[in-house]
DNA sequence: AATAACTTTCATTATTTCCTGAAAGTTCTA
DNA sequence: TAGAACTTTCAGGAAATAATGAAAGTTATT
């Protein structure tokens, strides 16, 4: 395989990776284009790489960068925007992490904590679910807790874990 | 907040946040429903619950058989199937991980392996992607192999993972 | 082996999600 | 402040995904 098979077949494969983890199929691209590119990139360039509109470029370039994973470039003399992508996987990590944590799993805490909270009576119906929402939010709270902890390492932060795994 | 809109509420929100996760949402809202019921139910039940067609029904009762969170039930004497959940959050996490693993991580792997060993001459870029892609197999397949050790533990895991972390 | 009770399949339809492209917006330069 | 270079927005269209429901399939019973 060359480079340039090599390069569209991981950004195609990370396209489809992102949709299976709900991310858009052009945005995980073009997070995969940035990422494995040597020099910052235009928008322009994204478009004709990618093959998007530029509304679609535009559009997801912001919604990464409002992820925090890419980072807008000024060049010097020059009138267009440049891109590029967080190069430090930790960092990467940890920032996805992080937003999905904030956007998914904290809005999901407080619904699990307002459905487990119900008043019961006897019924058995009731119970098992005031027990089982209980225990789900224990469950993703402790989760969310460790993940947050985890990252917090920063530098290395997933070897630190496996470290501490293998005891 | 009483029970049954608790109950929906909840089942409502599980689905919605199957499908930022790249889970349909029927497949997430059956789910949910199973797990906070106390009893085995039936494709009729589920149905009428949901208010969803016997096909969507069925073909999403079997994904979750796939994925070993759901369970078929024979009750004596009765000719139709019922349905339970995994009750048990640390088996249902830990099947999650381990389907998501194979289905999804594995492949990923196997390409970033391809991508990642190209022969390189001595251009910039094509250093560059190398070496980017280099790194990315090797971090998701620690984080993998690290998810695999943590769901090792099995009994109580998470609560043993964030005992490590917390030293 | 015929019928009844139930489940699965899959072509069609519906819904959701995503993308396009043109217009409006912004910013810089002269 | 006019115009050029570039970016953003968003209504409408396209594509992808999911759901329906009727027919085919399965299994148990008599």
């Amino acid at each position: 395989m060359e480079f340039k098979e090599a390069k569209n077949k991981f950004i195609q494969s990370w396209g489809a990776l992102g949709s299976q983890w709900g991310i858009n199929k052009t945005m995980a691209q073009i997070h995969a284009l940035l990422m494995v590119s040597n020099n910052a990139i235009s928008m322009e360039d994204i478009m004709i790489e990618l093959q998007i509109s530029r509304g679609n470029a535009s559009m997801n370039l912001r919604a990464l960068i409002d992820w925090g994973i890419v980072y807008k470039e000024y060049k010097a003399g020059e009138r267009r925007d440049y891109f590029t992508a967080e190069q430090d996987l930790d960092e990467l990590a940890v920032k996805i992490a992080r937003e999905r944590s904030k956007r998914e799993i904290k809005p999901a805490l407080k619904i699990l904590k307002e459905v487990s909270t119900i008043d019961t009576n006897y019924d058995a119906d009731e119970n098992h679910f005031k027990n089982q929402t209980t225990k789900l939010y224990e469950f993703v709270l402790k989760a969310d807790n460790m993940l947050e902890k985890a990252t917090e390492f920063k530098d290395n932060w997933l070897g630190k874990l496996v470290l501490k795994i293998m005891n």
